[in-house]
RNA sequence: GGUUCCGUAGCUCAGUUGGAUAGAGCAACAGCCUUCUAAGCUGUGGGUCUUGGGUUCGAAUCCCAACGGGAUCACCA
């Protein structure tokens, strides 16, 4: 049951009764911690209709609440606020609603589709950071979005053609010696990245060097060897030479391969992988369809505009004077077959910040050629990741490689976990598997706890905490419930069918159904605002009062069996709440630690 | 300059449609393991919510302006 909506009805029959009105605002909200009370109601906004003072008026609502309303026990007026406490069984009837709920916190279908586009790498050298934050919260966007009862479509479109990647191919070809990832030990990825890198060494000592020369910079840039042999090498590839065509498809090979390793890493994955190279020629029919309905215009060059002064932005061209597309080209094409394809209610494109300016003019075109659904494209802009010395550089060597990352996760979570004894007896395949669940749980989290708009800092110095507010945190909370049920399990305490409507609680322990209680809507919030952060919060809120709670009050040794058992079942179900949720953000829980 | 996002404790971040005395974690300090896992629990100190106006019973939150910072404004993707 929704507890707010039930109280807004029963507040408004109580302001009705005592004061004849039948329209009016009313609120509720949660009532703060250091007060007594479940919810609360603001008086202000009443006191026109009961021509009162704030705490005469909540006096009388509260009264009749409590004389008339047998789920709620006792009030209390502080200012203008009235507090009300919900009773005991109350509590216990929202308790066996969750306990009963096996899908407790998810949605009922909604037969909306919905397609998340993120990750979307170019394959001319290795993810990093950046993807990361990227990669993490596509997937947990999604989760989020299903457990609204979408249907989710998730998908990744590679950038894999353009000169970027004729650069790294040139480079291997001309300085490689036919190195492998085989040969080389090296993954595909970073292989791949090598060459990229080496192409720009070898260019830029061709520019300086024509520079010196007497040579304008910008057309020493332009006219540099290895800059006309990569571009010559694109041509070939537009013109499907074989060779190329080959050496392109081998060297992709390489790096898909390695992405998949790092994917795998991360536990994200994808519903159908799109490649430019298939799709950089679609959008060419729409611009010829704006241009014959006067929405675009073409200019003397032969080149297609739109003009956006109206809407405050500037001309954007849309094809080049040679007719070949540009990136926006193929995005509204790309678009439009989604749309068409896939039935879609609604495309999020999980890209950076620094792409809102592509994406407010795309809305704003597909809008103008009168395709309604452009109001559906929702483009999820993320800030960035810096470095605690500022952006990270790839020249400068600042970037934070994503395997070594996670690899350093890994490692950091398996010392600490071996300092603390936590995987004595543990076989090596168990280790295994805890060092990664803590060690990329700390790094999820902490990439996912802050809200996605926002630049964030990473300070890999001081790697990522362990304690506090952190993934590992909530993962030892679930790990000491799970292991106080394998105990009763032992000692043969069958505590599936205990009763938790019949037994009195504590404060803490309605404090936890409370919070329990609210886990549907914070499901319903992260989806709204496609905010995996929310998520966080809350599992955080519950794992904490519960590590208060077991710190005070003693499960397996209670002696009131009863109580025992309905404590146990409480155990359970925050258990298995913290477990649903940190799946939400793509995090695993594990049983011991 | 145009567009857009941001500015909260020493640091990293929360703060749901405007509500009570602005919250966590880290760092600092003081306690708690013969008791279900101390990756835990309890406590102390720390704030002009960038600044100035406005809206109202009430503003970190909404509006305006200023200041500071990020992103972007390519026949690159």
């Amino acid at each position: 049951m929704n507890i707010e909506n039930f109280l807004l009805q029963q507040a408004q029959a109580a302001v009705s009764a005592l004061y004849g009105v039948d329209t009016f605002p009313v609120q509720i909200q949660k009532t703060r911690k250091e007060f007594e009370g479940d919810y609360t109601l603001v008086v202000f906004p009443l006191l026109k209709i009961s021509h009162k003072g704030p705490e005469q008026t909540g006096n009388e609502i509260g009264q009749w609440l409590v004389d008339n309303v047998a789920e709620i026990a006792a009030f209390n007026v502080i200012k203008g606020f009235l507090n009300l406490s919900l009773s005991g069984a109350f509590w216990g009837e929202r308790f066996a609603e969750i306990a009963a709920n096996n899908r407790f916190g998810f949605a009922e279908p909604t037969g909306r589709t919905i397609m998340v586009e993120y990750s979307s790498p170019n394959t001319n050298k290795p993810l990093h950071l950046g993807h990361i934050r990227n990669n993490l919260l596509g997937y947990s966007v999604a989760q989020i979005l299903a457990a609204n009862g979408h249907r989710v479509l998730k998908v990744n479109l590679v950038n894999d053609r353009g000169i970027h990647i004729c650069k790294s191919m040139l480079a291997w070809k001309l300085f490689g010696e036919g190195e492998t990832p085989a040969s080389s030990g090296m993954k595909g990825d970073h292989l791949v990245g090598k060459y990229y890198v080496e192409f720009d060494k070898h260019y830029k000592a061709q520019v300086k060097e024509l520079v010196a020369g007497g040579m304008d910079e910008e057309e020493a840039k332009h006219k540099a060897p290895l800059m006309q042999q990569a571009q010559e090498m694109l041509r070939k590839w537009e013109a499907k030479d074989p060779e190329v065509y080959r050496l392109w498809q081998m060297m992709n090979g390489w790096v898909y391969d390695g992405f998949d390793v790092t994917y795998k890493a991360l536990g994200v994955d994808f519903d159908k992988v799109y490649y430019e190279s298939q799709t950089y020629l679609l959008g060419k029919s729409l611009v010829e369809d704006g241009l014959k309905r006067g929405i675009f215009f073409r200019k003397e060059d032969g080149s297609v505009w739109i003009d956006l002064q109206a809407d405050g932005l500037d001309q954007k061209l849309l094809l080049r004077g040679d007719g070949t597309s540009v990136y926006m080209t193929q995005d509204l094409g790309t678009a439009l077959r989604r749309f068409e394809e896939n039935q879609l209610d609604e495309m999020i494109y999980v890209v950076g910040n620094e792409q809102n300016y592509h994406f407010q003019v795309l809305k704003l075109i597909l809008g103008k050629l009168g395709y309604s659904w452009a109001d559906h494209i929702y483009h999820l802009s993320y800030g960035m990741v810096e470095l605690p010395e500022g952006k990270m550089k790839s020249r400068e060597g600042t970037v934070v490689d994503a395997d070594d990352l996670i690899a350093d996760m890994v490692a950091t979570a398996r010392e600490m976990s071996q300092e603390l004894g936590k995987l004595d007896g543990c076989s090596v395949e168990e280790a295994d598997a805890i060092s990664h669940m803590v060690g990329l749980g700390a790094l999820k989290y902490f990439i996912l706890k802050v809200d996605p708009r926002k630049t964030m800092l990473f300070d890999p110095r001081e790697s990522i905490d362990f304690n506090g507010n952190t993934g590992p945190f909530i993962q030892y909370t679930h790990a000491r419930i799970r292991s106080i049920l394998r105990k009763a399990a032992e000692a043969g305490i069958n505590y599936a069918q205990g009763d938790v409507k019949g037994v009195e609680y504590l404060p803490e322990e309605i404090t936890l159904i409370k919070q329990m209680t609210d886990f549907p809507a914070v499901v319903r919030a992260a989806g709204e605002n496609f905010s995996p952060s929310l998520i966080a919060a809350y599992v955080y809120d519950l794992a904490k009062s519960y590590n208060s709670y077991y710190h005070d009050h003693s499960i397996l040794k209670e002696e009131n069996e009863a109580v025992r058992k309905m404590r146990l079942r409480l155990c359970e179900e925050v258990a298995r709440i913290i477990a649903t949720g940190m799946k939400l953000l793509g995090i695993e829980v594990p049983e011991r630690m």
